[in-house]
RNA sequence: GCUGCAUUCGUCUAGUGGUUCAGGACAUCAGAUUCUCAGUCUGAAUAUCGCGGGUUCGAAUCCCGCAUGCAGUACCA
C-alpha cells in the first residue's frame, strides 16, 4: 500500500484561523495513525496578499500546540522546497503540458474585458461564465490563429492559461466523508491555472505539488468542495493518480449560522487564533488561545471533538489517544458551532491534570507581569490550594492576588451585609486567639475560633465573612484557615488591623 | 440567480431498519459539601430526530419532493 502522506497548506495571509488548526490536527491524526508523514507547505502564490510574519506565526502556533511536522518550510525534507513561491519555475512547464495536449489554452482577455462581460450579462439578468459555450467568442488560443498567439506572446502581451473543460461530461468526486459528489462540467467555468504575473493559481500549484510530494490524502475544509471537480479533472488531464479527498465541515460561530470569523471571537469573548496576533498594517490586535491562558492540550482536545468523536463516551483524550482513535469515517458532515463554555470546561479539566511544574512556570509568568517574584514553595502551595478553581491561567493572578498583596479596598456589598458595629471587637479577639496557637496549626486554630464564635451567640457567617473580607477584600476564596496557614499569623493580624482601621460603619 | 453540501436536546454529538416514545457531554435547574465564591458530588428537566410524501410488518436510520442554513461561483487561497 502507498505510504500515507498528508499536508497542511495554509497561505501566509494573516494569523492561522482556529478552523485551520483543526484541519491541520485532523491531517496530523490521520497521518500518525497510519504511520505516515505530515507536511507543512506554504501556499503563497498570491503575492498581493502576502503578510509579513504570517509564516513564522503559523510555525510558532504548531510548536505551541505540540503538533510536529515531518517535512515543511521550517525543517526541510526530501520533497522541497515547501514554499510555492520557491517552486515557481516548475509550474509553467506543467501548464504548458496541458496546453500542448489540449487540456488548457492561452487566454488574452484583460480583467477589464471580463469585467465588462460580467456587467453586461448581469444587465441581461444572466451570468457570464468563461466556459465551453463562451470561450469561442473570447480572445484566446482557441479563437486566434497559432501565428497570432505566438505573436502576442512574443510581444510580451499578458496572458493566462485556462483549463479547458470537456463539454457536458459528468465529473465524479469521491469524498471520504460525503461519498460521491457529481457535477456536470457545463456548470463549471474554465478556471485560470496560470496567472499573468507568472505564478500558478492555487488549483494548478496544489495539484502539481501534491503529485510531486506524493500526497496520498487531501484533507481540507469544505469550502474547497466546489473546486474538487476541477482538481479531479486536472489529475486526469495530467494522467496522474489522484489522492483521496476528504472535505471537512466548517467551524461555525456560536450565535447565528455563519462561518466562524475573526470578528466573532473578540465580540463573544474567545480567541479565534492560536496565538495573539498584531496586524502589521493596522496594528489591530486579535487575542490568542495561548495568551488567554488555554493549555495547548485542552485546545487540541476541544478542537478534535468539534466535528469528530470516537463513537464512545470518552471526552478527555490526549494527542496519542486521539491518534489511536481517530477515523475519517466518524467525522460529521455538518458544521459545528464553537462553544465557549465547553472550551472552558476542557481547559479546567486539563489544568487539573497538569503537572505542578508546568503550572508553576505559567503562574510565575503571570506574576512577573505584576512584578512579583515569590518563593517557589509558597507558589506550589497556592497552586495546590487554588488550581481546582481556575479555568484559565490568568486566574492564577486574578484569584490569588491576595496571597501576595494585602487588599486595599473591600467589597462594598459585603461590608454592608456583614460588617456591623462590634465586628472589630470580634476580629481583634480572633487575632488574639491566633496568637495563642503556637506553633500555628490550622485545625487547632479553626476549633478555637469556632468555639469563640459559638460563645458569642453570633451568626458564624457574620463573623467569618468579615474576617474573610479583611484578608481577601471580598467574599470569595478557599477555606479561611488554609489562607491563614499560607499567609502566616503575623500577616493575618496585620490585615485584620488594617481592615478595622479602614472600614468604618455608620 | 446558479451549483454543491448539510439538517437528532440551547450547544457538541451517539445512533447506519426492530431490546431507543432516542444515549452521553457542556450549559441550565435543585439538593449536598454545616463562612463566601469557585470547584466537586448526587439528582432533575430538556429532542415526537427540519417539513411532507412514500418503501416496509416495522424508519432518526432507505427513496422522492419541499423548506431552511451554509459554502462556492476571482488572473484569492
Amino acid at each position: 500500500m502507498k505510504k500515507v502522506r498528508v499536508r497542511f497548506a495554509p497561505s501566509p495571509t494573516g494569523p492561522l484561523h482556529i478552523g485551520g488548526v483543526r484541519t491541520a490536527l485532523y491531517n496530523y491524526l490521520f497521518a500518525k495513525q497510519n504511520y505516515g508523514d505530515f507536511i507543512l507547505r506554504i501556499e503563497d502564490t498570491d503575492q498581493t496578499r502576502f503578510v509579513p510574519g504570517a509564516e513564522e506565526y503559523i510555525i510558532e502556533a504548531f510548536e505551541w500546540l505540540g503538533i510536529p511536522f515531518d517535512e515543511g518550510v521550517h525543517i526541510g525534507g526530501k520533497y522541497g522546497p515547501y514554499k510555492q513561491s520557491e517552486r515557481k519555475v516548475i509550474y509553467l512547464q506543467y501548464a504548458l503540458e496541458l496546453v500542448n495536449n489540449g487540456w488548457a489554452y492561452y487566454a488574452f482577455d484583460t480583467p477589464a474585458d471580463l469585467e465588462q462581460r460580467r456587467a453586461q450579462a448581469e444587465a441581461e439578468k444572466k451570468t457570464f461564465q468563461y466556459d465551453a459555450r463562451s470561450r469561442g467568442g473570447l480572445c484566446n488560443s482557441l479563437t486566434l490563429t497559432p501565428a497570432e498567439v505566438e505573436q502576442r506572446i512574443h510581444a510580451d502581451e499578458p496572458y493566462v492559461i485556462r483549463f479547458k473543460y470537456p463539454e457536458n461530461s459528468e465529473i465524479l468526486v469521491h469524498d471520504l466523508i460525503r461519498g460521491e459528489v457529481r457535477i456536470n462540467s457545463n456548470l463549471l467555468d474554465d478556471k485560470v491555472l496560470y496567472k499573468s504575473d507568472g505564478m500558478p493559481t492555487y488549483h494548478l500549484a496544489n495539484i502539481v505539488d501534491d503529485h510531486l510530494m506524493e500526497i496520498s490524502h487531501v484533507i481540507r475544509g469544505e469550502e474547497w468542495l466546489p473546486s474538487a471537480p476541477l482538481h479531479v479533472m486536472l489529475y486526469q488531464a495530467f494522467g496522474w493518480e489522484a489522492p483521496q479527498f476528504a472535505h471537512l465541515p466548517l467551524l461555525l460561530k456560536p450565535d447565528g449560522n455563519g462561518k466562524l470569523s475573526k470578528r466573532d471571537g473578540d465580540r463573544l469573548g474567545f480567541p479565534v487564533f492560536p496565538l495573539l496576533w498584531k496586524d502589521p498594517k493596522s496594528g489591530e490586535i486579535s487575542s490568542g488561545y495561548r495568551e488567554s491562558g488555554y493549555l495547548p492540550e485542552a485546545v487540541i482536545n476541544m478542537l478534535a471533538l468539534l466535528g469528530w468523536n470516537p463513537g464512545t463516551e470518552q471526552e478527555i483524550m490526549d494527542l496519542p489517544t486521539l491518534v489511536s482513535l481517530f477515523s475519517i469515517e466518524k467525522i460529521s458532515k455538518s458544521g459545528a458551532k464553537f462553544d465557549l463554555e465547553k472550551a472552558k470546561w476542557f481547559n479546567h479539566a486539563y489544568i487539573q491534570m497538569a503537572p505542578d511544574t508546568l503550572l508553576l512556570d505559567l503562574f510565575q509568568k503571570e506574576l512577573q507581569k505584576h512584578n512579583i517574584h515569590p518563593d517557589t514553595d509558597y507558589l506550589l502551595k497556592i497552586i495546590n490550594l487554588m488550581k481546582e478553581r481556575v479555568h484559565f491561567i490568568p486566574e492564577f493572578w486574578e484569584q490569588c492576588a491576595f496571597f501576595f498583596v494585602a487588599p486595599t479596598d473591600y467589597d462594598e456589598q459585603v461590608i454592608k451585609k456583614r460588617w456591623k458595629p462590634g465586628t472589630d471587637v470580634h476580629l481583634k479577639k480572633i487575632s488574639d486567639i491566633l496568637s495563642s496557637v503556637q506553633p500555628f496549626n490550622k485545625e487547632k486554630a479553626h476549633n478555637l475560633v469556632m468555639e469563640y464564635i459559638q460563645g458569642t451567640e453570633l451568626n458564624m457567617g457574620q463573623i467569618m465573612n468579615s474576617f474573610r473580607l479583611s484578608l481577601v477584600g471580598a467574599a470569595k476564596g478557599p477555606d479561611m484557615f488554609e489562607i491563614i496557614d499560607l499567609l502566616g499569623v503575623a500577616e493575618t493580624q496585620k490585615r485584620i488591623a488594617r481592615a478595622i482601621e479602614t472600614i468604618i460603619v455608620n
